[in-house]
DNA sequence: CCCCCATGTGAGAGTTGTTAACTTTCGCCG
DNA sequence: CGGCGAAAGTTAACAACTCTCACATGGGGG
C-alpha cells in the first residue's frame, strides 16, 4: 500500500513508552491497531503506523505478532472479550429467565457493534489465514453461550435442549442482523420505527413465547 | 504489503487479453479481483496481482479506476446488481402476495451468501473512503426495494406505509443475520435444525402473519 | 553481582500503490 | 486514403509498507 495511512502521523490516545523497553508494547499495539481499524477500515492499518504510535521502531511489533494478520487476531480477541463481558453483564442486570435479561444480551451486542463499528465488523468479517483459529472460535462460542444459557432460563430447559439451541439461533441472526444494519445505514436511522430496547424486547417475545 | 499475494502467480479463470488494447479490460479487473477476494480476503487483493491476471502491466487499471478503493467500488456494484437480480428472480418465482415470494427472496439473499462469502462480506463491510457513494447507495435501496414491496404485496398495504417498512427491515434483520452467521460458522451447520427453505418460510409466517 | 534472553533498534530486500511521460492502436473526418 | 486525437497500454520511478536479520540493551533470576 502506499501513501501515508493517517491523517496525522503522531498523536494518538495510546501514550507512548518510557524507557528502551516498553513494558506493554502487545496491549498498546493491540490498542493502537483497534483505533486505527476504527478509523480508516479493516485494511486502512498498517504495523508501521501502529508502531509509530506507540513510539517503537517499526520491527518492534514482530516481537509479538509473527505478522500482521496476526496483530488482527489479536484485535479480534480482545474485543470478543469485551463483547463476552457487556453481555454477561447484560444478562446479569436482570433476573433469570426474564424476557428483559435476553433483550439486554441483545442490545449490548447491539451497543458494542455502534461504538466500534470498525471492530465489530472485524470481529465477524476475519477469513484470512485464521477461519478457524481455535482460540477465536471459542471465543465466539462463548458469547453464543451467553444467548443459549439466557434462552434456556428462559425457557426453563436445558442449554443443550435442541429447542434452546434453534432459539437461540433465531434470536442471534435477529440480533446480529440488526446490528449490522444499524451500523450500515447510518442514514435513515430508526427504521424499526422504535427505539433498540423496545424492539429487542418486542422480538425476544415474539420468539420465546411461541409454540 | 509483502509477500505474493497468490499461491500461483499466473493462472486463473479470467482469460488474458489478445492484443495491446484489451477491449475488455475493466470488467476483466473486476472479475479478477472478485476472484481474489473470494479467496484472500478483502485485504487479500493488491490491484499488482489482478492486473497480472488479466495479462496487462500493473498500471494498466489507473486507466480505469482511479485507485484500488474505486476497484472495490466496482466489484461491489456489481456484486449488488447480482444479489438484485437474484431477488426479483426469487420473487418472480412465485404468486405476488404469497409468503412463498418473500421466502424465495430471503433465499436468495442466503445463497447469494453462501455462494460468494467475500464478496458479501465486502458488500456489506464496505467504509474506506465511499461511506456514502450515492450509485451505491441507490442499488442498497433497490435491494432493500424488493423485499419491502414483497411485504407489502403479502399485507395488501402501499410500500410506503410505516407498517410495512417495519415488517420489511424486522424481515431483512433476520435474513441478514443469518446469512452472516452461517457463513461464519460454517462448522455447526444447520444450526436451525431445519434446511434454509423451512426456516424462512416460517420466519415470514411469524413476523407476516401478527397484528 | 553478573550474565542471559526477552525485547528493543537499524538497515535492507522485495512488493505494492500511484503518478508521469511515453507509445501504440483505433476510429473518424476531411 | 491519410493523418490525427483520444483511449488504453507500457516502462520507469518514488515513497510506503511488510518482514527478516544481525546487533544492542538492560532487568530479573541464578
Amino acid at each position: 500500500m502506499a501513501g501515508p495511512v493517517v491523517d496525522p502521523p503522531a498523536a494518538s490516545a495510546v501514550t507512548p513508552k518510557a524507557g528502551y523497553h516498553h513494558g506493554d508494547l502487545r496491549a498498546q499495539l493491540i490498542a493502537a491497531v483497534a483505533e486505527l481499524v476504527e478509523s480508516h477500515g479493516p485494511d486502512g492499518f498498517s504495523v508501521a503506523e501502529a508502531a509509530r504510535r506507540a513510539g517503537v521502531s517499526s520491527a518492534a511489533p514482530y516481537k509479538h505478532f509473527k505478522d500482521r494478520h496476526e496483530i488482527l487476531r489479536g484485535v479480534v480477541a480482545e474485543a470478543m472479550d469485551r463483547l463476552h463481558a457487556a453481555m454477561e453483564a447484560g444478562a446479569a442486570a436482570h433476573p433469570r429467565g426474564s424476557l428483559e435479561a435476553i433483550a439486554a444480551v441483545g442490545l449490548a451486542y447491539v451497543d458494542f457493534a455502534r461504538t466500534g463499528p470498525g471492530v465489530f465488523r472485524l470481529v465477524f468479517g476475519l477469513t484470512e489465514g485464521h477461519e478457524d483459529d481455535p482460540d477465536l472460535m471459542a471465543k465466539g462460542d462463548q458469547c453464543f453461550g451467553v444467548v443459549q444459557q439466557a434462552v434456556a432460563d428462559c425457557l426453563r430447559l436445558s442449554p443443550a435442549d435442541p429447542e434452546v439451541e434453534r432459539r437461540a439461533y433465531m434470536l442471534w441472526s435477529f440480533v446480529h442482523g440488526h446490528s449490522f444494519l444499524t451500523i450500515d445505514m447510518k442514514h435513515k436511522v430508526a427504521s424499526t420505527g422504535t427505539d433498540d430496547w423496545t424492539y429487542l424486547m418486542a422480538v425476544a417475545e415474539a420468539i420465546l413465547r411461541r409454540p
